[in-house]
Parts: structure tokens; sequence; C-alpha cells
RNA sequence: GGGCGCAUAGCUCAUCUGGUUCAGAGCACCUGCCUUACAAGCAGGGGGUCCGCGGUUCGAACCCGUGUGCGCCCA
């Protein structure tokens, strides 16, 4: 059969992967085996692949492919994340298409419209993955809102109540206006703004009942005592409860006892004196808000100060501001300006840059608000945590992501859980309007300790209200590796005994604290074992500027188009040809159009061999090139391992990419190639394949499709042969002399090209060369391929110099190549009398170093062994260029 | 303001415990080739004061200090 110049990737991707699954390849069940287990980082359920996620699932399909045909039980589980923010922001859009707003329908409508929305639009991204190749056991697919799942959640959350390590509490946290929700500090993105601070007239006086006078204020405050303080949000004026000042501070040392008039509502508040206070900033005085930033929060409480709460949950002013109301907060921010300078209170205004925290789901402004919400204490559950990531238990890798790591785990916060949205686990806690609530699975088990806990508060007209809110989708995420393998349904059971703890976790160096610290919490909380032992930190996938890639910003390639373009083995490719553990990787389409060329050179390899004919009577004469090739197969493997185990995935690869494309093709096929017209003998035909088809299992985790073509390509396979559970290769022993031997013959071969290529002869012009060697015997065994492939009449041998001949060393030997050009000799001597003049430099370097009796007797033997060998080289180099100028 | 990290070829990155014959790849670039597997290719080539300065060491791209520039995280 004639194969086609061009491989059709989207036939063969399709073609393996339904056969991969019929075969049930990727299927996982507990066995005698030993597992090596992967959990996906579960993408929103609303998700599209991008690049990121490109990056992140093939580095574990090469993981558990690579696992998998090593013999152990691979078991890389599938799933999707509810993500409570995300799903409710795409069900309202969708509500509001079909006319229905979110506050018209009950909770339970809601939920049946968001379900509706996942079953039809949930998990594409699941399907997407199949296309890149990815071999989960789909079998095994899980969603974080599932039935099992939830239930874990709702058991967590009550045992941890009933340990005492979630409570509720009013506290400060980050408001999301247009999500109407709390979100985690970790939701924040903090950006630098231009801003204005402005200078806020305060007027003094002496006692609470003290009233200012209108026409002092009216003349702008001349008449009046007044301190002046710096904001940069003016309208939360309103809410302000003191003045604070340094206790240091000379320029108001006799404001103590003083008071301070609020303007506009003329609300008379305390001055007060703490060394919170950053003098240098501002005027050093600071108007103190304490429902409205966390500072003015602590220090309202140390100072007893009244919480005075202006705003409305969407950003707008509440009838607690006294002006504005219902007002949004930043239209507010402007006519509140005009209003303190058309009564005098505006001293001046700057331009300054400040931070402002950004939800990253919505992009409002974070509003700090206090709030009633549920929180996880971390203190306790965080030391097994931090102590094991530490300790090396658990391997972050690469390696400088522990600092990070120790630092937040040393500095923790509670974790605020409560979301407030529909869509997500509902709290399990119950109210009784009385401000008494209990925490239970059902309402039946609430009502049961209700009457427990409040013995003759419950009668016959009591009613218990759930809690509204969800939870934190993280706090599902955060038991993953345990549900997955039902670990709280069947603690003990057959799949968490056999998958736990999980080997290898791959994901963005972004989630390290929301999710990655979290399982690990929960890990030892509920198992007291590790989830995971390694934790490969990827990279960020940017664009060449430098972007990162994403969605908003439209600067990333469809993921699909790219596959259908370059084929998924050539997107893999590319995907990890520039990707060290834990760096970022600047994408660039061409490092595809690499992959796909790849995958094209190792295609036309097969056709090159499928093209050869068989001569079984012919002798081989290609043994020196067989050795050298085994021994250098042998030396790669021992390198990809090395490679593997330190997670250098790139390096893998490349070193992989760069064997195949050199070493097998334009070497070692060119070596045994018979000539044209002739055919092969039937030992060398033989050897190419089993080299073939051993260097595509090596490809096969990184280039799953086209290794799986070319494997059935080579020989006739038995029902079940396929090379995705086909055995890895083992490494063998290796001889680094043969290695170098074959080395030293490519060199010699190319330094004839290279004669030939300056001096414009053609490749088919057969030339005769004369060699000066030590080791006459290495080159009498690769003659025959040297001739060949330096298009070169025999070898000729020679103890002296040959005239008339373009001369070139290599390593210590030296080619006379006759050129029939005939040559300059003054460039020829400019070039030697250069060269010599290097060597006579590197010789007295080595000689210095070697007549340094420090350096004798510090260094290690072979090191100095090896200067000495140094030496003798370039003694022997510098005397050959001396014969050859005395030539000329 | 606090913490972490980075700086090597035009670009993106290697150099794994300080020691191979002037630091390696890929891309890009230059020269010559449509040579019967592959132009998605072949054969060659040029290109680096390893950010500056100081130190430790027999020996530094690598260790220490310092300066500069850049990135990330936290407040």
């Amino acid at each position: 059969m004639e194969l086609p110049k061009i491989l059709d990737h989207t036939q063969i991707e399709e073609k393996w992967y339904s056969h991969w699954l019929d075969k049930k390849y990727f299927r996982s069940v507990p066995d005698e085996r030993e597992p090596y287990t992967i959990v996906i980082p579960p993408p929103n359920v609303t998700g599209v692949l991008h690049m990121g996620h490109m990056l992140n699932n093939t580095i574990q399909d090469v993981l558990i492919r690579k696992a998998r045909m090593q013999g152990k039980n691979a078991c890389w589980v599938p799933g999707t994340d509810h993500a409570s923010i995300a799903t409710e922001a795409k069900v309202v859009n969708m509500l509001k298409e079909m006319g229905i707003s979110k506050k018209d329908i009950s909770r339970e409508e809601y939920m049946k419209h968001a379900w509706e929305w996942k079953e039809k639009y949930g998990g594409i991204i699941l399907k997407q993955l199949e296309k890149l190749g990815a071999s989960c056991d789909w079998d095994r697919t899980r969603f974080t809102m599932e039935d099992d799942l939830s239930e874990a959640v709702i058991d967590v959350f009550i045992d941890l109540f009933n340990k005492g390590n979630i409570y509720r509490g009013v506290r400060m946290v980050n408001w999301d206006p247009k999500g109407l929700t709390a979100v985690s500090d970790e939701e924040v993105i903090h950006k630098e703004v231009n801003s204005k601070l402005y200078y806020v007239k305060y007027c003094i006086v002496d006692s609470p009942q003290s009233t200012v006078h209108s026409e002092a204020v009216d003349s702008g405050l001349s008449s009046v005592d007044y301190i002046t303080v710096a904001t940069t949000r003016p309208e939360t004026i309103l809410g302000d409860t003191a003045v604070c000042v340094h206790p240091n501070d000379e320029r108001y040392k006799h404001l103590k006892g003083k008071f301070a008039v609020v303007p506009l509502i003329n609300r008379v508040v305390p001055i007060i004196f703490d060394d919170y206070i950053d003098i240098e900033f501002g005027t050093g005085a600071l108007k103190v808000t304490p429902a409205h930033d966390i500072n003015d929060y602590n220090l309202g409480i140390k100072h007893h100060l009244e919480i005075i709460d202006i705003l409305n949950d969407d950003g707008t002013l509440s009838e607690k501001a006294e002006l504005y109301v219902g007002e949004d907060r930043f239209a507010v921010r402007k006519k509140i300006v005009v209003d303190l300078e058309e009564k005098g209170y505006l001293e001046k205004t700057e331009e300054i840059k400040n931070k402002v925290g950004y939800s990253e789901r919505t992009d409002a402004v974070i509003e700090p608000k206090l709030s009633m919400q549920w929180f996880v204490k971390m203190e306790q559950l965080a030391k097994p945590a931090l102590e094991n990531v530490m300790n090396d238990n658990i391997k972050l890798i690469p390696d400088k992501f522990k600092n990070t790591y120790k630092y937040w785990m040393e500095n923790v916060r509670d974790w605020c859980i409560s979301r407030q949205l529909w869509w997500g686990h509902r709290i399990p806690a119950w109210y009784d309007g009385k401000g008494n609530y209990v925490v239970a699975k059902t309402e039946g088990e609430a009502i049961k300790i209700y009457t427990e806990n409040f013995r003759g508060l419950w009668t016959v007209d009591s009613r218990l209200t759930q809690d509204e809110d969800v939870l934190d989708t993280w706090f599902s995420s955060w038991l993953w590796p345990i549900a997955v393998f039902d670990g709280f349904k069947y603690p003990d059971g057959k799949d968490i005994n056999y998958y736990y703890p999980t080997n290898d976790l791959v994901t963005a160096p972004e989630i390290l604290f929301f999710w990655v610290a979290r399982m690990i919490i929960a890990g030892y909380e509920y198992r007291k074992e590790k989830p995971f032992s390694n934790v490969y930190l990827t990279g960020i996938v940017r664009d060449k500027k430098g972007k990162k890639m994403s969605k908003q910003l439209g600067n990333s390639p469809d993921p699909l188009d790219l596959i259908k373009k370059y084929s998924a083995d050539g997107i893999r490719t590319g995907m990890l040809f520039s990707s060290p553990a834990g760096n970022d990787l600047l994408f660039d389409e061409k490092l595809c159009e690499q992959g796909r060329n790849f995958t094209n050179k190792i295609w036309n390899a097969l056709r090159l061999l499928k093209g050869w004919e068989i001569d079984v009577e012919k002798k081989s004469n290609n043994e020196p090139a067989f050795l050298w090739f085994e021994n250098k197969l042998e030396q790669l493997k021992e390198n990809l391992e090395k490679s593997y185990s330190g997670y250098r995935m790139s390096e893998t690869l490349i070193d992989l990419y760069k064997f195949i494309w050199d070493d097998f093709c334009s070497w070692y096929l060119e070596y045994v190639k018979p000539p044209f017209g002739e055919k092969i003998d039937l030992v060398s035909y033989n050897k190419t394949l089993v080299y073939f088809e051993e260097l595509m299992k090596l490809l096969h985790p990184f280039m799953p499709f086209i290794s799986e073509e070319i494997y059935h390509h080579l020989k006739e396979r038995k029902e079940g042969d396929d090379i995705c559970i086909a055995p890895y290769p083992k490494i063998n022993s290796f001889d680094v002399r043969i290695i170098a031997e074959g080395e030293k013959i490519k060199e010699v071969i190319s330094a004839i090209r290279d004669v030939r290529n300056k001096n414009g002869l053609s490749p088919k012009q057969t030339l005769k060369v004369f060699i000066h060697t030590n080791e006459i015997s290495v080159y009498q065994k690769f003659a025959n391929l040297i001739e060949k492939m330096a298009n070169i009449s025999a070898i000729n041998f020679t103890s002296t110099e040959v005239e008339n001949t373009s001369s070139v060393l290599v390593q210590t030997d030296k080619l006379f190549i006759e050129t029939g050009i005939a040559l300059d000799a003054e460039s020829e001597k400019k070039k030697i009398v250069e060269e010599m003049d290097y060597y006579k430099g590197f010789i007295s370097s080595v000689e210095k170093k070697l007549n340094n009796e420090r350096f004798t007797q510090n260094a290690k033997p072979e090191i100095i062994e090896n200067e000495q060998k140094k030496l003798a080289d370039g003694k022997s180099k510098l005397k050959s260029l001396e014969n050859s100028l005395a030539k000329l």
C-alpha cells in the first residue's frame, strides 16, 4: 500500500482515540499492581478549553501514559467543578434572555433552570480534552455538586462545626457589590490606579453637645479651629465615627479630649490617639470609618467606636448615610466633593496612585463590608499542611514555591466560606428567627438538635429556616482527591484505600493557596495522610508580548482550531517545547508548527522504511552503525529517565526530538539506507524496525497518535497489541567509548562536507581524503559509512602532511582533502596563525593551572587527569598546525 | 511598606553538587541545494565581556555581598 506523503492527522486521531476507548485502556480498577494516580484539577463546568488547560492536561497525560506503559495501574480521574459564581452568572444571563429575573423566581425554580443549564452546556470541556488525547478514565467522571460529593461537603461542614473549627461571625469581608456576594481575599485583585486625595476640614469643638455656626462654615472656616484629614474616599465621610491622630504628633497635641464635627451631616465624633497612624501620610490625621475599612474597623474595636454602615449591598448609599440615599457610591463621590467645596470644607485635592481591590469575577471595586459570614478557623488545621510541605513529604515542583507556600501558611487567615448565591452547596444551618441556630444535615435533624439545645423554645408554631447562602466552591474542591474515590461515603472503601494518596498533581501556581494548600489540609484532617506526593506547578501561558492568554483579552487562539491545524500531537509538542515547570511560557504558534513538522518527519521516516525492498541473500555491512546507535539509544533512555524524574518534561521531549530527528533520521537512516536502486539486507531492515518501534514507545507519552499509527505500520499486530499499553523500554548498559567513536565519525563527515560547501563543490563530486590519526582502526571500522556519507573515495591514511589539500582538524586527527582548487596560501596562513594563537593561549592557561600546587593538591584526581589530557591534546594540535604552516 | 523570584545568542529557554578541548538547544538569520522519505525538507555557517561592581576559591555563568532593571505574591 502506498503511504500518502502527508498524514491525515484528524483521521488517525479519531481512529485511535475511539480504539483506545473501545479497548478500555484508560479504565482503571484496583488490582494487585502498583497504582499511579492523578486527579484532574476540575475545570469549571462552564469552562471551555483554553491554552492553560492544554498545557496542564498535556503534562498530566504524559505522566499517566508513561506510568501506564510502565505497567502501573494508571488512573486519571476527570471531572468538573460547579463554580458557584461563574455558573450563577451564566444562569442569570440565560434567565435574563428568557425574560426572567432571578428576584422574581423561587430558589427551587432557579435551581431547576441552573441544572438544566448544566446538563445542556456544562462539561463541554471534557469532550474537548478527548481531542487532545487525554487518557482519563471517563467512567470515573465526577462533578462537585453531584449527590455523593455534595453529601461529603455537608458532612465535612457539620464535622468541622462540631469540632469548633467553623464559626459564624460579623467580620469585615470583601464585598462584591455587583456579584452581591462576599469573596475571599484571594479573589480580590489589587490594581494600582490613579486616584485623588481629598483634603477635608473638620471643625473642632469642645464637647459632643457643641454645634458649629453655619456662618463659620460659609466663611471658609477661617475663624474656627479645624483639623484637615486626607482621604481617597470622601463618600465614606458619612460613616465617620472618629478622627484619629498619632499620640506623638506635636501638631495635634492640643486636641486631646476635643471633638471633631463631620462635615455636611454635623455628626460630632471624638478625636482619638493611636500609634497606628502614619504621621507622614497626608496631614497625619485619619478619618475613621469602622464599617468601611478594615484598619478603621480594628481601630473602632480598640476605641469602642460606633459603627455606621452607610452602604447597601449593591453599593448604593443606605438610610444611615443621611444624604444621597439610594445613589451609587461613585456618583456620590463626585457629588460630595462638589458639596464639600461649595461649603468650604475642601482644602485641596492631590493626584495620587493607590491600590484598589477588584473582584476577580465581576471586576467590580470591592467594598470592605461588615457582614455575618461563616468562617473556617485555619491556624490549627494549617499546621500539618505546612509541616509536610516543608519536610518534602509533599514536594512542590519547582521547589521555589516552598517559600511562598511557607509564608502564606504561617500567616494564614480564617477562610470566609459563605457566598450569597444559590448555585452551590447550601449551608446546613437552621435559624429560629430569634437569633438561635443549629447546624444539621436535614430539617428533621435540625429540629431534633434544636429541641435539645434550646429546651422550651420549640412550640407548635415554631419553624426553622435554612441559611440562604451557599458554600465557597473551594469548600468542595478541597475534598476532591478524597471525594472522587468516595472516601467520605466509604472511608474504608476499596478505591480510596488503593488510590489514595495520589501521586502527582499538576496545576497552576495561581491556585496554590486556593486549592492545593486546602486539599493538603483536608487530606490530613480526613485521611491523616497527604493527598498527593508531588505537585507540579505549570507556568502561565502568555502571548508573545508577555500578556496572559485569556478569553477576555482575546489573545488566546482556540485550542480546537490549533488541533485541527497542527494535530493534537503537534500542539502537545508545541506546548511542552518551552515549558519548564513553574516558568511562564510565551506561547508561539510556531512551536505547534514545529510539532506538526516533527510528526511529518516521523511519518516520512516510515515511508522510507516501507519503501525498502529486502534482499534476504545480501549481507549487512552496517554493524558499526548498529553498535553506535544501540549504545546511543541506551544513553538516551538514561537521560530521558533523569529528566522525567526531575519533572523536566520539556527537556525530555527536546532530547527525544533531537534524537529522532538527528541521530535516527539524519544519521542512522542515512547510514543504512541502500543506494538508489538497491535492496536492503534483512538484518539492517529488522534492526531498523526494532529501533523505530522503541523510539515510538519512548515518544508515545508525548505524541500518542502518531506513535500508535507508526506502531501499527511497522508490523502486523495482534488484536490488543497497541503501543498505548506496550511495555515501556527498559534501560540497558552502554559503552560511552563506542558512542564517542560514533560521534567522532559524525564530526569527520561534517568536516568534509564543510570543506566541500566552502569550496562550492557539488555533493555529487567524489573527493579524495587523507587522514593523519592514531586511531586508524576506528576509521577502518566506519570506513564505508564515511565514504558513503561524505561521498569520498577509499580513505587514505598518511603520516605526513599532504601537499595541495585543504586540511582540517577533527579532535586530534587531521584530514587532508583534495579539492582540486588551488589554495590561497596567504589566507590559509592567516587562519592557521590565528588558530595557533588560540591554542598557545589555551596551553599556557592549562599549564598555569597544572603548575599551581594548590590546584594539584585540592582538585579531584579526575579533574587533574582531564587537565593533563587537555594539555596533551592542545600540544598535539599546535604541532599539527605548525606542520601545516611549514608546508605552505 | 513586607516577602519571593528572575537577569545567559536577535527571541524563548537549558547548563541538575563550582571543574570536559574558548557556555548548549530551538526559533530567527546567512550560504548552497526541489539530492527518489520528508521544501512541513537536506547540507553547512555566523552569532555570547553568562546584567554592572566587589568578594570567597587552586578554579565562578553557578557561592556570598552590593548596585541596576524586571516580574510575582501579600498589606
